[in-house]
DNA sequence: GGTTAGCACTCGCACGGCAAGAGTGCTAAC
DNA sequence: GTTAGCACTCTTGCCGTGCGAGTGCTAACC
């Protein structure tokens, strides 16, 4: 949409006045600022929302930016603002603290997002899907108990401690490693059936279940390998705003936002860049956020995990300042990650060496 | 305090008509039901105001019960309410899905106390602190990896891949195994320092940072190994009551609930018995609460994990369906627990053995 | 003496009218 | 093309009013 210069500006400051205020943007608040006078604004503004760019909620009134014309305010006409250095120094503050889990590291980067911010923030993290067992081992404990130790593709372990009250000696321990080791590795959760089982029964000379025992543990970290978590930080702060000072409007949203199927319906990262994306209110799918806005960008730490996080607000946002809060806070985790003195594959979500600080 | 046996009946009237309507309570909305004129009613709840069980909004309005008045309903007048068939069935229904994680299992049982009594519900695990190493065990995987398996009390197992770009062979890991099971079995956090490392360094003959980087893991499985949670479900439901109707007020309780000191402020599951404990109004210790009700009870599940879960809610809330609700979850997580075919002390979370079902 | 009918009184609340203020669209002059 | 001026519209806050719910008190009643 190719509009004049000075419409430009005159939506600019509309958009920037009204994110400020929540009020809408009379003609005289914006003329002294342009250096016109208010008729030819108003003119101007007529004309504007002829074209749907601006809306007047009544005839008396202000007008207030359309989706389209905070589309085109942000595509066009918004300063891509940077932090100051006091804020790049919280962030760093606040990610850099010795973080144990890389769950623990997106969890708190949302609620980060959501304090700079003042707006709820979310944060998706999909685990790799490491659906291969690489290897077996089985820790002798007692008579009575095992530890079963598994490798997974992407250095991922899981252990399991097992009680088997028939008891097992360690000679039949050291016949299961190999059974196992050479009957389960590099297979999937679906190539493991009873034939496969049975098999390995017959193998190891099993007729009291430990081996279905074990076989259901892998099926088990198999299914549940791809960790899909949703955190939301920071949902109060949707009442902060006049938008949803309506009690019913704030429910709708934090139901929406809380509800159990949000993991489904966020986008996937691959649909969403590096940089922040903008999703101004109609253009959501979910219409339960046609009059909410989304920003959000990927990230992904390593080979290890991936995601994507962001934050809900009003279509009045002041969508550079999260932008630019967000793309830091997105390039500070990838920062983070390739930076420390992880080993390049992290091991099971944790350092292998203790980092230096 | 010794009331009137009419009084009772009057107050139990009131209390029952105002947690329905959420309205002042009149003399005449109660006198049909208890058989009595206006007049005799207003008598009545004028002396009740008087010895501070009622409250009496504006001179022209009806009472409502004061917190005394709350506690003394709870104590003594309430029906204790039992669930109808559906209702139990929808618990057993929704909880006796196949559970892989204790953690699951407890944000399970939040959301459907929440969605059972439209209160936000909060649960909280408290893991047992297992913070002693009972052994350690060293798995080669190649000449740069290891993956260190550490048994904790309360048969917790935990493990970490280690990358060593430096290198090391067999013998050396077997050592390794042998000197650690020697210094760092039985011991807690505290007890591992700067000399007991450097001790070990020596026997092993170690000076490229394994040792340390292994003693690092270990004192971090120490330190992180009282994983408590707490899950907060249904928050919003709070909007759906006028006593929240006012924002700003909702933003208070909203902001307390989810606060991350949140932990810190609920009751420990020792102060709480197995059945609902009921805390009215301003008996709550923390001011944020004074407003607010919360009914709340412990659960133990086997010597792995224990905690609280309750609901929060206004004053003015349906104590007995509340309690009938918290009493038979906490009940039914009990018995799951103890009835489902899990081995007494339960593997790291998970089943040792697959459940029949 | 406890209970009840009656009545005057209080107070919150919803309603309607009114004035003020903000903002517009249009016209005419620059 | 720009701007000053003006009539018009519409919201908002305010005030007074009437209504209704509910009380407290008194006097009669059982």
């Amino acid at each position: 949409m190719d509009i004049g210069e000075r419409k430009k500006r005159i939506l600019k400051a509309i958009v920037e006045n009204y994110v400020e205020t929540a009020e809408p943007v009379g003609s005289k608040a914006i003329c002294v600022n342009l250096g016109l006078s208010s008729a030819t604004i108003r003119n101007e503004m007529a004309e504007l929302t002829q074209m749907g760019l601006l809306e007047q909620p009544h005839t008396s009134a202000g007008r207030i930016p359309s989706a389209k014309g905070y589309r085109i305010y942000v595509n066009d006409l918004m300063n891509r603002q940077r932090l100051s250095l006091e804020e790049t120094m919280e962030i760093n503050r606040a990610l850099n603290l010795r973080i144990q889990q890389l769950d623990t590291l997106i969890q708190r980067a949302g609620t980060l997002l959501s304090e700079l911010t003042s707006y709820p923030a979310y944060a998706l993290t999909q685990g790799k899907k490491n659906n291969v067992i690489n290897r077996f081992d089985f820790i002798y404990v007692d008579r009575f108990t095992v530890i079963v130790v598994l490798m997974l593709d992407g250095d991922d372990v899981r252990n399991r401690l097992m009680h088997f009250p028939g008891g097992l000696d360690e000679t039949f321990v050291r016949k299961l490693s190999t059974v196992f080791n050479a009957a389960f590795t590099g297979i999937t959760a679906e190539d493991i059936d009873e034939t496969l089982i049975l098999s390995c029964e017959r193998a190891c000379m099993d007729n009291t279940g430990v081996v279905a025992a074990i076989a259901g543990f892998a099926i088990s970290v198999l299914d549940e390998s791809s960790p899909n978590h949703a955190f939301l930080s920071g949902a109060s702060h949707i009442l902060n705003h006049p938008e949803y000072r309506n009690p019913d409007r704030a429910q709708r949203l934090l139901n929406y936002l809380t509800g159990s199927d949000m993991l489904l319906r966020l986008p996937d990262p691959d649909e969403v860049g590096k940089e922040p994306k903008i999703i101004i209110g109609p253009e959501n799918v979910s219409k339960e956020l046609s009059d909410s806005s989304v920003v959000v960008a990927s990230y992904e730490l390593g080979s290890e995990m991936r995601g994507i996080i962001g934050v809900v607000g009003p279509t009045r946002m002041d969508y550079g300042r999260v932008a630019a809060h967000l793309s830091y806070i997105a390039r500070e985790l990838r920062r983070l990650f390739i930076g420390s003195d992880l080993p390049p594959p992290p091991p099971n979500l944790e350092e292998g060496k203790p980092r230096k600080e």
